[in-house]
DNA sequence: GAGTTTGAAACT
DNA sequence: CAGTTTCAAACTC
């Protein structure tokens, strides 16, 4: 219901035009060669996305008391004895923003910040959300507090009096302040970004944090945030790629023993590369990273406001309540990650394995050299991919996956650990794919790929355990495919008709084409022919099949299985396979066709182009498929049913 | 594995 | 934009 909406939402339109990227423009496509697809489709998807998300995070909170989490919460001794817990995030960010103001003047992230700064921060402004700030002082007063409490501890301390001082006493620092009052006061804009400067990492797991706090506090009330909530995981996709180095300090400092930072940070520290804050500078995303965090931020601060006055109001226990459920949140948040982290290191043992067995695919993620490219994954994830990822249900089938993409497989165990909730890697996936920002770097392209896309896919795939997946399994076995790779003899494997290159992904060994340009020494050929096909069409590197997240439903629910009503993107033009056969993409990607659809005699089942609507795998037989299979639902059923039998005892 | 079929992609 | 050609995957034998 919100997730239908969230386009309209002021926050999605300013997240929109904060983007720098041209929704289903060619731009994007230079992001990486890989990572394109979502960017291209970003309109197409990014809001099913993020609603799914937002769906499946107020689902979770709605519908999971807090105390089953409770066990989960990342209590810090120190942390957590202040009862302030909830708001502590938004005061370490203070914190962290006062230290960049008088302490880290040179700080490479908060340049980029700076500059980032004025143009965001106009932007932002206007947020409606903006609006719901408090005046700022309090927090500020509040902040300084904490702070001082704070300060007790070793090195957080020095840090929190010399923002203190700074902030109070420091005449540079109030004039600093001064320059951007309006904007802070109107919602603390500049220490988001500030705070970004300090640390990515934290900042995105705080950020989430709150977020996820202010969501689940505002739940009833504020969707909006909800949506703003999207924002600050794909920032935190973002995030992932910045470089540990540089701010484990300060994360240490700032998250203090927030252990879900440091999953984050550990979770993220494979995949970072130095250079990449310099890359950022020069990446778009930046922007949109900001806007994320701006968005973000503002939410904290409302939320921490909240709790102030809770806390003032009812004191500790209150306070108390917003812990847990901040933990619930943060819970589910960081438990992604955690878990995420956790499946990195024992899928990472995944990866390994599937490294292991192909450790060469990894590499073979192109990257993008564009800047202004937008999100990419969405096309990283070609049509063979989708199939994957519609193919594949299995624990097996993901180690597979791995292979092809690198990336799938993690989304894929993600999808299948029950607790884990893919919600939040939608937009992790859109976000970061789109951000992609590294220019070589290509193993650590892989590595994010590997955790995006398969967040991507999982949200979009995975998460409807439709049997119609299921049942392409027979047909897509994916460790084959994902072994599988192009035959290309006169493409060059530089257009579409070759997978490899379709899928965002560089030729490896197992390929068996000619004269093959896809590799990773033409890059700059690859990504220039790639930025050509998409001027051709803004959308070829997107998924050929798309599904609405209408049919998402709750997280933790039964309704997690709905089948997502999938539909091709552009539709097919069969004439002879009768959409039965892989020719059709619409079938290959395990969708019904529909009306956009030019086949003949489509016979598609798994919804035919005659039938809108029509899922015939549609377990619960509703949701955008309300339409009765007659036969094709019957046979369907069968196979849907033993589908889903195996997905119970998958999951 | 070779040949055919098929429909998307690319081209005109 | 429509028609044609090219292409490589999917399929058949």
């Amino acid at each position: 219901m919100m997730l239908v909406n969230m386009q309209d939402s002021p926050v999605f339109n300013y997240i929109s035009s904060l983007s720098p990227i041209e929704q289903i423009k060619s731009i994007r496509n230079d992001r990486s060669f890989n990572s394109v697809n979502f960017t291209s489709p970003s309109s197409l998807f990014a809001s099913p996305k993020i609603g799914y998300l937002r769906e499946s995070r107020f689902s979770l909170s709605s519908n999971q008391s807090p105390d089953i989490l409770k066990p989960e919460l990342p209590l810090h001794g120190k942390e957590n004895k202040i009862s302030k817990g909830n708001s502590e995030a938004v005061q370490l960010f203070d914190d962290c923003t006062g230290k960049l103001d008088c302490v880290t003047p040179g700080s490479s992230a908060r340049e980029v910040i700076s500059k980032l700064l004025d143009e965001t921060l106009e932007l932002a402004i206007e947020l409606p959300i903006t609006v719901k700030y408090d005046g700022g002082t309090p927090v500020r007063n509040k902040v300084s507090r904490d702070v001082k409490e704070k300060s007790r501890e070793p090195e957080t301390d020095r840090a929190s009096l010399s923002f203190v001082q700074c902030n109070e006493d420091n005449p540079g620092a109030a004039d600093y302040f001064e320059n951007k009052t309006n904007l802070r006061k109107i919602c603390r804009i500049e220490q988001s970004e500030e705070v970004a400067g300090c640390d990515w990492v934290s900042l995105v797991s705080d950020a989430v944090l709150n977020s996820n706090l202010s969501v689940v506090e505002n739940n009833s009330e504020d969707q909006d945030e909800k949506t703003v909530d999207t924002g600050a995981i794909s920032f935190i996709s973002t995030v992932l790629q910045l470089p540990q180095d540089n701010t484990k300090d300060l994360v240490n400092m700032v998250t203090g023993s927030r252990s879900c930072s440091c999953k984050q940070s550990e979770m993220t520290e494979p995949l970072t590369q130095p250079e990449e804050i310099e890359n950022l500078k020069d990446t778009d995303r930046t922007p949109d990273i900001l806007s994320s965090t701006l968005l973000d931020k503002l939410i904290v601060s409302d939320s921490r406001e909240k709790m102030d006055n809770e806390e003032e109001k009812c004191g500790q226990s209150s306070c108390k309540h917003n812990i847990l459920r901040r933990c619930l949140d943060f819970e589910m948040v960081g438990a992604r990650k955690k878990k995420v982290a956790c499946e990195s290191n024992c899928t990472s043992s995944n990866l390994s394995q599937a490294d292991c067995k192909d450790a060469s695919i990894k590499k073979h993620f192109v990257p993008s050299k564009s800047k202004s490219s937008s999100s990419s994954m969405v096309a990283g994830a070609g049509l063979h991919l989708n199939a994957l990822a519609a193919a594949s249900k299995d624990g097996k089938l993901v180690k597979c996956k791995t292979t092809a993409s690198g990336s799938k497989v993690i989304s894929m165990r993600i999808c299948e650990s029950p607790c884990l909730s893919l919600t939040s890697c939608p937009n992790l996936l859109n976000k970061s794919e789109e951000r992609d920002p590294v220019p070589c770097g290509t193993e650590v392209y892989v590595v994010e790929n590997a955790m995006q896309p398969s967040v991507s896919v999982g949200s979009e795939e995975f998460n409807h355990s439709s049997p119609k997946r299921k049942r392409y399994k027979p047909e897509h076995n994916v460790e084959s495919m994902a072994c599988k790779r192009c035959n290309c003899k006169r493409s060059k494997c530089l257009k579409l008709y070759c997978e490899c290159f379709a899928a965002g992904l560089y030729c490896i060994e197992p390929c068996s084409c000619l004269d093959c340009f896809n590799k990773p020494i033409h890059e700059d050929k690859v990504l220039e022919t790639r930025r050509q096909i998409e001027l051709r069409n803004p959308l070829a590197f997107a998924p050929k099949v798309i599904r609405s997240t209408d049919s998402t439903v709750e997280l933790g629910d039964e309704a997690n299985k709905t089948p997502a009503s999938a539909r091709h993107k552009k539709g097919c033009n069969c004439k002879r396979s009768s959409c039965l056969k892989k020719y059709c993409e619409c079938f290959q990607g395990g969708v019904g066709c529909s009306i956009s659809c030019r086949c003949e005699g489509c016979k598609n089942s798994f919804g035919r182009k005659d039938v809108p609507n029509f899922a015939v795998f549609s377990p619960l037989g509703a949701e955008e498929g309300e339409y009765d299979g007659e036969e094709s639902e019957t046979c369907a059923k069968s196979e849907s049913d033993a589908n889903i039998h195996d997905n119970t005892e998958g999951g």
